[in-house]
DNA sequence: TGCATTTCTAACCAGTTAGTTGGATTGGTT
DNA sequence: AACCAATCCAACTAACTGGTTAGAAATGCA
């Protein structure tokens, strides 16, 4: 009869492996993977070296494990979006808006991805999980920009790919590269203040972008 | 008499800084900080290990000299661009398509800068070449955003700041994280023809946003 | 030519790294 | 209680790392 685990706090396998893959996310995306050193994460972690070999084998292993883990919570926030009953109009913004909050929320993520782009996306590559995750938001996507042009809201032609890369880029290259752009914007970047006016200049750009109707000079 | 350098090739220290630096620009962009080897660099650039730390100091210095060297070849495009008698559409549009095509031709400055970034910026900070790189253009921005303004092509209010950082991004994210992206999109982003598209999409974002005049709903 | 300086080389060093080993402790099962 | 697999630990290792040293060869100059 299978007894519910008591979690005594000892000696927990599951434990131990959730506190080595969270040593593992902070210090991989604090020094990328090259500059993560195992020990650390080892020491950090409360347990020992052994059982991070244990449990994921080496480190690379361990970075897709956390590289998983982490692009997993972005797909989870984006899940919660509910587009439903929405005018086109408004779940683009909704869109851009989730999409927004997520990766100012994850900078640990931007800083694990970059690390992955660095490495030309070996471990990416490889995961069914990464490859499959972002279907369904581009079938959403795909279907707000066919209600809107419908609808007479948008103008027809959009190609949703690059609609989200730039909806993505628009934040994430901000949140990313905001310690060499601060030096030459002179500006703290990541003030609440200045950081909501960004979400508002991405926001404006995207509905600007799919609204307006008229042709474009040159 | 100074006597011009006849550059036998062998014995030339200016040829040897030189050589150094490229090899390193490449071991740096390609590797990062931390999984550059300074062993590699040195051998690569067909000069000795102990060169390279009598030109460059150590590992950090020579990063520094790297990323400045990178960042002047950037500001050397910029500085090229010429928008005297243009239109502000035109000069817009041109500063974007500048903009694109550099960061599209350098990869490798991207690369640094990411490592960079990752370093929270550190070396950047201390260059005073960097801090005041960004200066002319963001005077050129700011006075195509006004003329706009005065000609009527422009609405008011856009901030030149956010607008340069969104040019920027939308090339920059693009290139610097076209290995996880392909993943996700499942399309070939670094072909020609999709960057065509590309560009093409960045700069209808960019002319669309500062000329579009209707209010938004929401 | 003689001599100091610059450019270069190979061998070396101390500290660090990812990964291993062998054994100790614990908890569930019978 | 006795066993066994799962969990844990400290100490080890072989390879590698950034950086140094001592001295050789070329160069410029008096």
């Amino acid at each position: 009869m299978p007894v519910p685990k008591t979690a005594v706090a000892k000696r927990d396998a599951e434990v131990t492996r959730k506190n080595i893959l969270e040593a593992a996310t902070i210090e991989f995306s604090e020094k990328g993977f090259a500059g993560a050193r195992v020990d650390l994460i080892a020491s950090r972690s409360g347990a020992n070296k052994n059982m991070l070999y244990h449990y994921f084998g080496n480190k690379e292993a361990l970075f897709t494990a956390v590289l998983e883990n982490a692009y997993g919570g972005l797909r989870a926030r984006q899940r919660a979006v509910k587009l439903g009953g929405l005018s086109p109009e408004d779940a683009l913004h909704e869109l851009g808006s989730a999409t927004f909050d997520a990766f100012v929320e994850m900078p640990h993520l931007i800083r694990l991805l970059n690390s992955e782009n660095l490495l030309n996306g070996v471990h990416a590559k490889q995961s069914d999980l990464i490859n499959e995750m972002y279907d369904p938001l581009f079938a959403a996507l795909s279907t707000v920009l066919e209600d809107g042009v419908k609808a007479g809201c948008f103008r027809p032609g959009i190609d949703p790919t690059n609609l989200y890369i730039s909806m993505a880029s628009l934040v994430y290259h901000y949140v990313s590269n905001h310690a060499t752009l601060e030096i030459i914007v002179k500006r703290d970047l990541m003030s609440d203040e200045n950081l909501r006016a960004r979400k508002a200049h991405v926001l404006e750009m995207i509905l600007r972008f799919c609204t307006s109707k008229s042709s474009l000079a040159s």
